[in-house]
DNA sequence: TGTACATCAGTGAACGCGCGTTCACTGATGTAC
DNA sequence: TGTACATCAGTGAACGCGCGTTCACTGATGTAC
């Protein structure tokens, strides 16, 4: 079923090591996320990025095998920067014993992960290549299950039972949901973002309200 | 905000009138299905659509005016597909009053979106396609635009309230997060589809539930 | 039933273009003495 | 402090390829009489 396709080289080259290098490499990821938002992903190329980092196309190919792993770097930022406010919100409740005050707090987590993609420049863009371009698929499938590890961890803690099937697809669920909320919000033109998000925030405080009665 | 990029043309051109036609304009199709899973959005390309559909590429041209008309009918037609197994739920329930019974069958209306999407050679890939691919994603939105007035008619039916703004944003919620859940029980891997589905009709439900405790 | 004609369907060949990628190179930066 | 050298960073030019698209055409199908 899992179709055959050559595999596509990601890790970076040469690091830059001087400060010239450095800002030229910012550079092409700061084109790149741009290109992302004004031609799409089907439409962006190594030449058009080179040309708006004011670089030549062999300086690119210096950093970078090819135009996945340019994207692939910007998806990885983009990831980690969802991830650490997860993470710090995660931090925040650790110590916390009752989960309702964790529950209360979804919004928080969910505003903040939009308000960090949404200063990234393409970061929608860049999500949504994650998903829709094979392979880039990892990169966002790997960073939600770390996170949605972390939160069935956290859930099955409270509910005081182990992390079993279920509870990780909970989780899952409730982290994938969260993202795609988030997604809606940034892309949803006709209806405000808050709402959305405050709504999204609700239903899964209420979801998890089902879980931790029925237990 | 709204970058500038030039409208393209999605239009078909000539119908197929012929027998032989309608084949032909059936194999492009399936071709650039099947084609869409092994190559993916970003390298799928009129000659090797009409190469894998047997034919020549002026012949694809004749039905289409570019690669992009292409795909949006394959993903127009699947969206009728999601489209019709929503209105069928909607009708079986209209004449219910209790919104209650409705709720307990959002598990149905899921599964059945998921087996119809499944059903078709490439769901999946042509509905992130509709995400991901700019001149594209009128196609998704238009589609998820018209369902969710529907269920906001409905709801706030129930609810004894007016279509306001709210229940707009509360019913976009569910029907994004419906198909949003769809595409998770299909692109997980790791966790059974069925579960998936099975707990994300349960957010959805617990979601209205509360909605209608709140009224 | 046969044939002439109109329309529909598909072909072969060609085009210019931007793509990804590589080469041998020049220029910039850092460092050892 | 000056210079020689090593390494790092970026360039100019070129390549072969598949892309999207169009042309004038041949062949297939349907229909009027």
């Amino acid at each position: 079923m899992a179709s055959v396709r050559e595999r596509v080289e990601l890790l970076e080259k040469n690091q830059p090591k001087q400060e010239r290098a450095k800002r030229t490499y910012e550079a092409i990821l700061t084109a790149a996320a741009e290109l992302l938002v004004e031609v799409g992903v089907e439409r962006i190329s190594t030449n058009i990025v080179a040309e708006r980092a004011g670089i030549t196309v062999p300086a690119l190919y210096r950093y970078f095998p090819n135009k996945y792993a340019v994207l692939n770097a910007l998806g990885a930022a983009c990831m980690d920067k969802q991830n650490a406010v997860f993470q710090q919100w995660f931090d925040n409740h650790l110590e916390q014993s009752d989960p309702h005050l964790l529950l209360d707090d979804i919004y928080g987590l969910l505003k903040r992960t939009y308000d960090v993609t949404r200063e990234q420049v393409g970061g929608l863009e860049v999500v949504q290549a994650l998903r829709a371009v094979e392979p880039l698929r990892d990169v966002r499938l790997a960073s939600h299950r770390l996170v949605s590890r972390q939160f069935a961890t956290i859930a099955a803690a409270f509910l005081g039972r182990s992390a079993d099937e279920l509870v990780m697809t909970q989780a899952r669920l409730t982290i994938d949901s969260g993202y795609a909320i988030v997604e809606m919000a940034m892309e949803g033109q006709s209806l405000s973002a808050e709402s959305i998000l405050r709504e999204g925030a609700r239903m899964i405080q209420l979801y998890w309200q089902g879980i931790l009665r029925a237990d």
